[in-house]
DNA sequence: CTTCAAGTACAACGCACGTTGCACAAAATG
DNA sequence: CATTTTGTGCAACGTGCGTTGTACTTGAAG
């Protein structure tokens, strides 16, 4: 009953494997990037099922046989696709951690200045955290390994990012916590949960004062279970 | 370049017609219903993309003819489907409501009583809320008549439903605020929204006491901006 | 220039799916 | 009973899509 339809295995098998057996370097045309651009916006958009080889490329600018060339599968593509989004996300939110919280000097304002600033969406983002909200979705067409290699290079490095964070400020005394992992799921789902979530519903995008105040509520709510007391 | 695939128009052509042209009470075999629960089943395991006719015709234990009879078309049954399940749904959540806000005699002993049971996913509804993600995934694909008749027979009504009841209690003394529909929007979202949110996560059942320990919060949080001072 | 990998255009195959028409059974209605 | 409504099984049509093979172009490397 699960047979047909889904997302089938076709994980890595050329997957980036030209890079690697040829010396060549990316330099011309780079057909491997506009696919993986093209495909991120024809996947967000459409989701994976209606989003068509020959449409995604065309809104990438190559034929749709270099598609199999480079990714063997279209379900290999989809694979590259949101394991590369999910890469580039995290390292701009790894970014953001270390600059605000690599250096406290007042735990409550550099939070709260923390919470604003990851909680208030990036639009050069909105592609993947749609295509996100459409893994999710249906996740359980999505294979295990596709699933696990986004979890482990998006959402869980930044996580234990963020951990490592919480854990060197609480060693300096400014929060008390012993389980950083957990403490850095319950941050961002306190700052971030609410607004994402609020934003789903209404599929409008919210004012920045609203923003700002459920991830101030999230912060305050965040130091009142972590903070020294 | 969005004229092919989305779902389109064949709202309620046939659609519940059967049952007001003739005067024939709905006893016997009653394959509407059987229809509307395998299909909720169906397009919430599978997403309305992937789930064919056929299958779901078979979920239902009719024939796919049958579907085309009662409501034109696969998009007409979405339409169908999704109503028919909010408003189920939206049914049983305003009851709860009447029950815990009716008599208020502590209002944060209520409201945390309240937010843990509203907090607390019922299985009987989990293809619902399953559905209601793949309707926000793929939002762009679906009739603005089938968004909104979706949202007014259900998340609106149990707003409205909510608000009032926030209304009559800020009336008696117990709250403060001055836009009672907005108030009611916080307080689903403090009271479910994050548990909502990281269960989507994780995709695992969160356990009771972390959906109580986030609804608690969320309810004090509420009380913070909304409670008599 | 020759060579070779990378990309493209095109045609084709097979398949699954939405949809319809039709003939026929079954059940309710009078 | 006869009649009308509902439901079913089946065949069929058209279409869109994933995928592959193949011949051709292009541009860099030797």
């Amino acid at each position: 009953m699960d047979s047909q339809g889904g997302i089938r295995t076709g994980v890595a098998d050329a997957a980036s494997g030209r890079a690697a057996r040829t010396g060549r370097s990316w330099r011309a045309g780079d057909k491997r990037r506009d696919l993986l651009d093209g495909s991120l916006a024809a996947f967000a958009r459409d989701g994976y099922t209606r989003a068509s080889v020959d449409a995604i490329a065309r809104a990438a600018g190559t034929s749709s046989r270099t598609i199999y060339n480079h990714f063997g599968d279209k379900a290999g593509l989809f694979h590259a696709v949101i394991v590369d989004s999910a890469r580039r996300v995290a390292d701009a939110q790894i970014i953001l951690a270390d600059r605000h919280l690599g250096k406290i000097v007042d735990i409550e304002a550099d939070l709260l200045e923390f919470g604003r600033v990851w909680a208030t969406p990036a639009p050069e983002f909105a592609d993947h955290f749609t295509l996100v909200r459409q893994v999710i979705a249906e996740a359980a067409h999505v294979p295990p390994a596709t699933l696990e290699a986004w979890q482990e290079q998006g959402p869980r490095r930044v996580r234990r990012a963020l951990a490592a964070h919480l854990r060197r400020i609480a060693d300096a005394g400014h929060l008390s916590l012993a389980d950083a992992d957990l403490a850095a799921a319950h941050l961002v789902l306190l700052v971030a949960g609410d607004s994402g979530q609020r934003s789903l519903h209404g599929a409008v995008a919210l004012e920045p004062a609203e923003i700002h105040a459920t991830s101030d509520a999230g912060v305050r709510v965040f130091l009142h279970g972590y903070g020294v007391r």
